[in-house]
DNA sequence: AGAACAAATCGAACATACACGATATGTCTG
DNA sequence: CAGACATATCGTGTATGTTCGATTTGTTCT
């Protein structure tokens, strides 16, 4: 049941010998992904990456709250989710309309719910 | 065509003038997501928020790969992958396998992939 | 056993991110 | 227009993340 293993590693092994004197990188840049994609993928997943961000967004899945409704939901201080909803505009993750003295925020794409749901799904191992 | 939006300013007023000396969380409280599922998105996120992790994933959407290959791809110092690798571990986001000298890595989950496309799928505005 | 290699861990320098008070900008209301 | 309020921005102290040389651990081969 493990005899399929095998062949993996004397691809590896083969690689290295056959690629002495030449670019050692064999057929592995193939594997590298286009530069924009990654760029586009750090920054959101850099804006997803914060215990309060994450929260402002499930608080708007329901709709569209204003930055001092917010406010109350992170019970924190107003500079401090200005900031976070500054990351998660320039991130593309929000879209924000100005109301008189009131800045509604809303989800920007509903690929954003998508990316909350299955990053939930993940199964993070505890380590002790 | 924007005399929907009225009624949701006035409830935000309202709230705020009905509860004067009551809890001021108002009916927001219920916004408030599950804590341990925060604190899962949060860990995936974070490990998924760097470029060389990104490209470490997207290198192995077409099967594993032992720790010297992507080296190879990242072209990174030995002990800078193996950090991220930990990392990604760690998250739960790929799993390893130990064969003789060789440990191989490989995607965890096929919901790393998706959430590695649809973050693609998100419109970053640029900044000027 | 000892040389050669893969990989993990450690540690310290360096870089980013975050929190949040203070301040500035913009808007409604009397 | 003054005063109250909603927000945005700025500045700075602090926390967290990243890099990578050096070292350690583990495995294979001779």
């Amino acid at each position: 049941m493990s005899e399929t293993n095998e062949t993996l590693e004397e691809v590896c092994r083969t690689l290295e010998q056959l690629y002495d004197d030449e670019d050692p990188t064999a057929g592995l840049e193939q594997r590298r992904p286009n530069e924009d994609a990654v760029e586009t993928q750090a920054t959101v997943f850099g804006a997803l990456a914060n215990d309060h961000r994450i929260r402002v967004l499930e608080a708007l899945r329901e709709g569209e709250l204003c930055a001092c409704e917010l406010q109350v939901v992170l019970e924190a201080p107003q500079s401090t989710v200005a900031s976070h909803l500054r990351t998660l505009r320039d991130a593309g993750l929000v879209k924000s309309r100005k109301k008189g003295k009131w800045t509604y925020y809303r989800i920007a794409d509903t690929a954003v719910l998508e990316l909350l749901d299955l990053a939930t799904a993940v199964a993070v191992p505890e380590n002790d």
